[in-house]
DNA sequence: TATTCCGGGATTGTCGACAATCAATGCTAG
DNA sequence: CTAGCATTGATTGTCGACAATCCCGGAATA
């Protein structure tokens, strides 16, 4: 599993990124999403320190993170496991407070986001669009990110923005592991919309657009009807609370 | 402020209550709720390990789930400072997703809840009453939420507890603060009729009986309309994105 | 043979010391 | 007198070592 660990340490050029733990999630959230380590996976602190070359620190305030990101759950001196999403949690619980989250947050930000503001947003979808004439999907995830970030924070409401970033992590990391949505063009183009929304700064227009972009566009073609991890190596461990 | 300070470590009889970051978690939690703590005051890691009699280890982590329940904001090399919730992120962001956490929980827990988890949950509506007869707000409080856990717990999404646990201590700060809206007696009702409404297995029954007893009884008597910390001795430094 | 108990190894929890960073203070120069 | 800057104290971030705990396997025993 060691095979091309990403030190995150001694690298001069790399521009105040904030302290080591910050880089650490940033780096075990992406091995997460992206499929690295599958769920039912264990998390061993030491290992990850070494592979990381760091200590294990800042790797264990990392785990913490990730377990508020529900992307990994533990239990005093068991350890760290990767958690996978029931597709009925996320269509039922994530999806709907994600809803609320955003709702508030483009109500809100609508009235007080400045044309600086504005023209940040366009900079993601111009990125997001590159990105995804490339294929790139990473990228376009990211600008995705980003957009919906830059709104929440304009929003200035502290707690909604530091619950969205406890939800997002986990729907991201569900899109990713069964097949995302919508294509990467259709994406790019929801995004252009809510923009034009949102210059109107016309409620009503920027929330049914709102709705239309984040509703349950997963039953997509063919979507797992039941939302077992499917990780499984062999171990019938990665079970938990399964049905 | 370092007046009856709490000390953990040394207690042999106290059973196992997990490591000791655990219960660090616990105390100051229930310091910041209880207005022990104000917002807008800061918590030193070096202090707080002190007075706790353990080191700056556990502090550190407790602060770090403090902030993940939204009691604490901190920056690197900053320090963590109690938060304030405002009474319209209440409203609009927090109980919404209360709702929908609840809703979810108790629609699944309704079909798999065995008689000595109903027992369970009348204990707790028993330990209620009586400390609803002394007037004792902090034990019917606790009462209250072993009371929810015990069906969320029972609704067995991982997820959705999860985040709910990452809920409440918001919301039950904010009516802590603020005036808390129906008398103990009600509050002690009510669950009974949601433990009736759950006997019965009817989801349409408990359902309508869990909505009456979420919605927004706030508004009582003088809800303060602006949130700002109010802490703010001197140093006008407490602020962030305020208005 | 089945069961209990007792290591031994692996892993997490805790501690104290040291390094990095921030904020305020006072000093110097213009 | 003011602006800029070095210095210093307070506080957080990181590290390595040690203690506590769990899990697995094997030996002793009935």
């Amino acid at each position: 599993m060691s095979s091309d660990a990403v030190p995150v340490a001694p690298d001069p050029k790399r521009e105040r990124t904030g302290p080591r733990g910050q880089q650490v999630v940033d780096v075990l959230r992406n091995e997460i999403i992206t499929g690295r380590f599958e769920p039912g996976e264990r998390l061993i602190e030491a290992t990850l320190s070494q592979e990381l070359g760091t200590s294990r620190g800042p790797v264990r305030e990392a785990l913490r993170q990730l377990e508020n990101e529900g992307l990994v759950v533990s239990e005093p001196y068991k350890g760290a496991v990767v958690l996978g999403v029931s597709d009925d949690e996320v269509q039922e619980v994530l999806i709907p407070i994600r809803l609320v989250l955003e709702r508030y947050s483009f109500a809100r930000a609508l009235e007080r986001m400045t044309e600086a503001d504005f023209a940040e947003l366009g900079k993601q979808i111009w990125v997001m669009e590159r990105a995804a004439r490339a294929n790139d999907l990473p990228k376009v995830v990211e600008a995705d990110l980003r957009f919906h970030d830059i709104v929440i924070t304009s929003a200035g409401q502290l707690h909604t923005a530091q619950i969205w970033r406890t939800i997002w992590p986990r729907i991201r990391a569900y899109f990713f592991r069964y097949g995302r949505g919508a294509s990467l063009e259709v994406m790019v183009e929801e995004h252009r919309e809510l923009l034009d929304a949102l210059q109107t700064r016309d409620p009503r227009l920027v929330l049914g657009m709102l709705e239309k972009h984040i509703v349950v566009r997963t039953p997509a073609p063919e979507a797992p009807a039941t939302r077992r991890p499917r990780g499984e190596k062999g171990k019938a461990k990665a079970r938990r609370a399964s049905d």
